[in-house]
DNA sequence: TGCACACTTCGTTTACCATCAAACTGTGCC
DNA sequence: GGCACAGTTTGATGGTAAACGAAGTGTGCA
C-alpha cells in the first residue's frame, strides 16, 4: 500500500485493498494502523477516503528501503509471482509483461506520443483505437488523467495508465482477448486474444501460451 | 539488535541475544535471517561469531527509520548512549551535539547559506574554510552532493552533510582537534580541539571536558 | 424514500512465527 | 582426552496478528 502511494496520488481504501490484494475490512484495519502511526494521512471527501503518505519523511524512508532491498537482494528481489508478472491490472489498466509490451508497441507505432509526465494520442492512434471501439474524444472528457506512463512494479518499466489505459483494458475485456481471474488482479490472455494481440500489436507472449493452462 | 549494531562495533550472537532479551537459539534464528537478507554480515573468529551491519546503506535506512520513528513515537525515543550523542560520524561527516552546534554556527556566521535541500558556501565561508586547509573549489568537483542539511538521529536537528561536511571532518582529524575512537563511530574532542573550536567557532561543549576523561 | 456504494467495526478463525528446551557441532584450554 | 564454552539445529508449543464475512454507519443519487 505504501509503495502504491509513493506515486504521489491519493488513493481510496478500496483501491488500496485491490493493490494489496486483501479484503476491504483488512485494508481498513491496516490503514487505521498506518494512520495512527502517522505514516499516512487521510482526506475525507464525501463517501470516499483518500489516503496519501504522511510526508516527505515517510517517502524518503520508503525510497531508501527500496533501494536497500534492490541493491541487497541481488538475485531474489524480483520475487513477483509469475501469474502476476505476466499480466495483471494496475488499478484499472493493464500492467505486467503484457502491459509493458503493449505500451512499447503503442509508442513505436506512434499511436501515442510524448512521455515523461503524460502522453497524447496521435491522429493515427485515435483512428486505430476507434477501430477497437474506443472513443478517444469521449475518453478525453473523463475527469481524470488522460494518459501517462505508469511505472510497472514488477517490470520496472512503464505501461500505459490513465483514462486511455483504462479504456484499452475495457476494450480487451469486452472482446474477451483477456479475462479477469477471480479474486486476483491477474489477467489471462485467451487463445483468441493471443492471436489478435500478435496480429494487431505484434505482441508475443512467449511463455503465455504455456502458462495460461495453469491458471 | 540492528540498532545495537548501529554503534559500529561488531557483537557476538550471545551479546545480541542479551540486547534483544531473547534466548540464544532465538537470536541465532534471527541473525540467520538477517544474514540471509544481507542486513548483517558475520565474521567467524575461533568460536566467536562477530556480527555487524552489512553496510552503510543499512545504517542509513536505520538512521532514517529512527528519525521517522522519533517524530512518531512521541515519548520513548531518545535513548541514545551519551558517548554517541556528543560527537560521532554519520557516514563521513560530523554528527551528534558537536555536529549540530558546528552546523548552526556555520549558518549563523554565514559561511554557508541556503537550506532545505542543499547549502551553498559563501565567499566568506570559502575564505574561512581555506584557512582550515579546505579547498572549497576542489570539494565542489567531487562527484557527490556538495553540502546539505542532514537530519541528526540523536539530536533531531541538522548537521552538515555532503562533500563539505566530509572535508570539514577531514580537516579536524588532520589537526587532531577530534580523534576517532577505535571500532566506533564515536569521536573525541581533544584538549586543543576544544580550545580551537571555542576560539574559531564559538562552539562550547560544556559537558565535553568532563566526559573526555571517561573515553 | 430507498437503494447503491464506500468504508468501518466486530467477532471468529486460521495460520504462522517467535520462542524455548534439548540435543548437537565445533573450538579452545587444561 | 575431557571439560567448558559458543553457537546452531531441531521439534514442539503457544500467542498473536492477519484475514475474512457479516453487520453497521454514513453519503450520494435516483
Amino acid at each position: 500500500m505504501l509503495y502504491a502511494l509513493m506515486e504521489g496520488r491519493a488513493l481510496t481504501s478500496t483501491e488500496l485493498a485491490l493493490v494489496a490484494a486483501v479484503g476491504p475490512s483488512t485494508a481498513s484495519a491496516h490503514l487505521n494502523r498506518l494512520k495512527r502511526e502517522r505514516l499516512v494521512r487521510v482526506l475525507i471527501q464525501g463517501r470516499h477516503r483518500y489516503y496519501s503518505l504522511y510526508g516527505a519523511g515517510v517517502a524518503g524512508v520508503l525510497e531508501s528501503l527500496s533501494v536497500l532491498a534492490g541493491r541487497v537482494g541481488s538475485g531474489l528481489q524480483t520475487r513477483t509471482p509469475d501469474h502476476l508478472r505476466l499480466a495483471r491490472t494496475c488499478y484499472d489498466h493493464i500492467a505486467g509483461t503484457l502491459g509493458v509490451l503493449l505500451h512499447d508497441r503503442l509508442l513505436a507505432a506512434e499511436w501515442i506520443s510524448g512521455g515523461d509526465a503524460s502522453y497524447e494520442v496521435t491522429v493515427k492512434g485515435t483512428r486505430a483505437l476507434g477501430a477497437l471501439g474506443i472513443d478517444v474524444e469521449e475518453t478525453r472528457r473523463a475527469r481524470r488523467r488522460f494518459a501517462f506512463p505508469c511505472l510497472d512494479w514488477s517490470e520496472r518499466r512503464c505501461h500505459l495508465g490513465g483514462a486511455v489505459g483504462a479504456a484499452l483494458l475495457e476494450a480487451l475485456l469486452q472482446r474477451r482477448w483477456v479475462t479477469r481471474e477471480r479474486r486476483e488482479r491477474t489477467l489471462s490472455v485467451t487463445t483468441v486474444g493471443a492471436r489478435e494481440l500478435r496480429a494487431r500489436f505484434g505482441v508475443v507472449l512467449g511463455e503465455e501460451a504455456r502458462r495460461r493452462g495453469l491458471g
